[in-house]
DNA sequence: TGCCAGGGAGTGT
DNA sequence: ACACTCCATGGC
């Protein structure tokens, strides 16, 4: 049969019409061309926190209980011995590969001083990871940097989630309610433990329904996160930007309220305010490794 | 309203 | 060596 290659959906960059494809190819699946993807700064940027590069420049992670080994070169991006049902079911959601970044980057670079930050990572994309991870994740986030994350996301899924192929899955919110804080003393989470605790004991016993807050108004849903003992406006955005592809929250942590001053002191453009979750994840970027002078120079 | 703990690693001086 | 910071929040 001569189904092995696909067709993707329409995908429109710099002005041409353009698709992405995939195809088998022996045990791995083949992406190409994808644009508007740096896997790079997608998987370093600090939205996500199980991918590791490996010595064999493969990134390895675990999502959705799968391991994931993701390689790019240009505009071939490759899942190594991965099977076509997992990169349909799993990778080509978790990567937003149907979205058309194209369209939307053309709506930001309306804007002079968007269109400066998406230049600057202009391979720059939203994973849509799961709900109850991407909270767990950013609550642990709490005043950290994201080497010292990473470690304690790692602490955590060792000690407590199961073991799937290639590593261990993050924990599911029903093995964590009914521990205490000293059981999760090899984490090292410090004062956060508390925190996944009861997020974890909501979740479980029904008081808190993800799937429903992915689908509330955003006030809402912000407001049924926030419900949770050490939960603030800023890890419910992350909870709904990055776990339920909310892509109107705007989580503001310490780098983009630098940023929003220093560029945007009277908000976002108000059309950009549906996306402005994936304006963010430019603004954050630039903002880290730029200097924010009100004028810089012109280019 | 402002301020600070809490754990621990990275980064700058 | 030592200070400061880190994709914050709750409690005072």
């Amino acid at each position: 049969m001569k189904n092995r290659k696909f067709r993707g959906i329409l995908d429109i960059g710099d002005y041409e019409m353009r698709y992405y494809e995939y195809k088998q190819s022996r045990s791995d699946i083949i992406v190409e061309p994808v644009y508007h993807f740096c896997l790079d700064d997608i998987l370093r940027c600090g939205q996500a926190f199980r991918w590791r590069m490996g010595e064999d420049g493969i990134w390895s992670g675990i999502a959705f209980g799968r391991l994931g080994r993701v390689s790019q070169r240009g505009d071939r991006l490759v899942f190594h011995n991965t099977p076509l049902s997992d990169f349909l079911s799993v990778w080509r959601r978790y990567f937003d590969l149907d979205r058309d970044y194209g369209a939307l980057k053309a709506r930001l670079c309306e804007d002079r001083r968007l269109a400066r930050a998406v230049a600057y990572t202009p391979g720059m994309r939203v994973l849509r990871q799961e709900p109850w991870e991407a909270l767990c994740s950013f609550i642990l986030s709490q005043n950290n940097n994201i080497k010292r994350i990473c470690g304690l996301v790692d602490r955590l899924c060792e000690s407590f989630g199961q073991p799937v192929d290639g590593g261990f899955a993050f924990p599911e919110p029903g093995r964590l309610a009914p521990l205490d804080v000293e059981d999760l003393a090899p984490v090292r989470a410090g004062f956060r433990a508390k925190y996944i605790l009861d997020a974890a004991r909501r979740v479980s016993d029904g008081r808190l329904d993800l799937d429903a807050v992915s689908r509330m108004p955003a006030e809402e849903a912000r407001a049924a996160l926030t419900s949770i003992h050490g939960v603030g406006a800023k890890v419910a955005d992350c909870a709904l930007l990055y776990g339920m592809n909310r892509v109107e929250c705007f989580p503001q942590d310490v780098w983009i309220k630098r940023v929003m001053a220093a560029m945007f002191p009277g908000g976002l453009p108000a059309g950009l305010l549906p996306e402005a979750g994936l304006a963010q994840q430019y603004l954050f970027h630039y903002a880290r490794h730029n200097s924010l002078d009100p004028e810089p120079a012109a280019v």
